[in-house]
DNA sequence: CACCAGGGTGGTT
DNA sequence: AACCACCATGGT
């Protein structure tokens, strides 16, 4: 009940998502997932034109590329030297099972669990490429999801990552419903709800859960 | 100048 | 299980 209404609302104040993972490709997808990683996508599509330019942005390249080389071409994304090195194992981890389209005949658990398995992939990142590499209906839970939310349930506990997938999924049902949702929780959280001041600027102050707000801090 | 951005990891309490 | 430091660039 409470996702579609704040599906409904977001969209009302944001406008509709659509394609706002832009990529030319699955892998293209994954290694953009690991590269915005606590930076903007503006950094990361940088570093991403960089590997493409380079005509480094498959996994056969990205695989035999010197890890220093790499680094320096996706400088602009941050953390380059640890990103560099986990692209490298997530182009030989594509390899190893025989290309992205193995990966696509995969059960979305098990394909999930083998991409936990990569270093510097956690729960957010898998689920990203589950849902925006492979379109598997799964919600994206980043500090965005959990700060919005947070909010909504207060001044009652915070749900559980656990809790907001399963009723984000058992609400809003398909994969491009939930793609775009969290899109849309991004929006917001970019354009609306900063952390520290909590909604100052929000125009729908219910979604943010301001107006229920009791002077407690809800970052 | 301080703060933040579409996280994950390893170590400490 | 809850913190903590670390990784590092680029925009505001």
């Amino acid at each position: 009940m409470v996702f579609a209404d704040v599906f409904e609302r977001l969209r009302e104040q944001h406008g509709s998502q659509e394609s706002w993972w832009p990529a030319e490709s699955a892998f293209e997808i994954m290694v953009g997932a690991l590269l915005v990683q606590r930076t903007t996508w503006r950094n990361a599509a940088a570093a991403i034109e960089r590997l493409r330019a380079g005509r480094q942005l498959t996994a056969e390249r990205l695989a035999r590329i010197e890890t220093a080389a790499l680094s320096k071409l996706i400088r602009s994304a941050g953390f380059f030297r640890v990103k560099a090195a986990r692209l490298q194992k997530l182009a030989q981890f594509v390899l190893s099972v025989g290309g992205i389209d193995a990966l696509k005949r995969l059960p979305t658990d098990e394909l999930r669990t083998q991409l936990l398995e990569l270093p510097g992939v956690g729960a957010e990142t898998a689920d990203a490429i589950l849902g925006y590499a492979f379109e598997r209906p799964v919600l994206v839970v980043d500090a965005y999801t959990r700060r919005l939310f947070t909010r909504l349930a207060h001044p009652l506990p915070a749900p559980t990552d656990t809790g907001l997938k399963e009723d984000a999924i058992a609400a809003l049902g398909s994969t491009q419903r939930l793609n775009e949702f969290h899109a849309l929780v991004i929006a917001h959280g970019q354009r609306c709800c900063s952390p520290k001041p909590s909604c100052e600027r929000c125009t729908l102050k219910q979604i943010c859960g301001w107006d229920r707000d009791r002077q407690t801090r809800l970052a």
